[in-house]
DNA sequence: CGATGGGTCATACTTTAGTATGATTTTACG
DNA sequence: CGTAAAATCATACTAAAGTATGACCCATCG
């Protein structure tokens, strides 16, 4: 009970004894210079001294400190082309196997079928082939409908 | 340069005459009080109270505020179709005319250049001569490379 | 007024794309 | 192990795409 008592008024305790303290102090310095009439300056230039240091410490105990915010944008670019990912769901749903997406890519980038079949060492018929299934696969019938709706479906990007 | 003087010292100034004012003051009360000597215990108070509020004061305005930066992250979505802003800079750089410019943005839907022509109410052929100044202005050989090229360089959404 | 550039169109030709069909091989799976 | 899906390749054909060349119209500008 006393101790918690104690905990939660610390800084109220700690503030009455330092007052306390100075009190005897100043009590202490009347008794001594109380009979120097003279010393009187002195005794209220120490008061003086002893309060404005009390006054500059209370000020900083208990007013909280002045914040200056200072807030600063910083604009941030989502994915785009950096973090791409492909709808592996829409791509399943439609069929379309690894090897047709291989060639989807390849076209985007503007590849003819003899350049997409020479990068993946296959012959061109083969990519024609790919071409028919994936424009079967896509509802397409020429390869810039299929990039077109290849991109719109986010299946490359 | 007395006035330059005085505003570049306005703060030292003050201080000082404001302890000039309470020394004072402190004077005044010290013939007020010092007859009656059991006064001292409030002449003490008040020099206590005054310097104290004067060292909260200083305390106040001698603190420089203490500067906390909050970064808000603002995210800032790239055209996506909603805002596109041609690259005009671009366009006419490369010298692409206003119905290059069309062609160019249908054949990127995936149209035929019949159904191009259709659209635009002019022949097959004149599709035809487009694509191939196009593909000049672009250094390209395909249409596929085109639209590639051309949504890269900004010229279409 | 004549030169220029954009737009239009045509013919003739070459190249590439796309379709249809069939076949072989590889790979994954119950 | 056998089967189904995926991948491979070929041949033959049709349909687009792309090139080259020349021509015409029309607005604009020095």
């Amino acid at each position: 009970m006393i101790r918690r008592f104690l905990s939660k008024n610390k800084a109220v305790l700690g503030y009455g004894l330092s007052l306390a303290v100075l009190l005897f102090i100043l009590k202490w310095l009347e008794l001594r210079f109380v009979i120097y009439d003279h010393a009187m300056e002195l005794y209220v230039g120490a008061i003086a001294l002893m309060f404005t240091l009390l006054g500059i410490w209370l000020a900083r105990k208990l007013t909280r400190p002045q914040k200056e915010t200072i807030i600063v944008e910083k604009t941030v670019y989502p994915d785009s082309s950096l973090g791409f990912v492909p709808d592996e769901t829409e791509i399943a749903h439609l069929g379309i196997s690894k090897r047709e997406l291989e060639v989807l890519e390849l076209m985007a980038q503007g590849l003819s079928n003899e350049e997409i079949g020479n990068r993946l060492f296959v012959s061109l018929n083969t990519i024609k082939t790919h071409s028919s299934r994936i424009f079967e696969k896509l509802d397409v019938s020429r390869r810039t409908q299929a990039v077109e709706k290849a991109k719109r479906l986010r299946l490359i990007p």
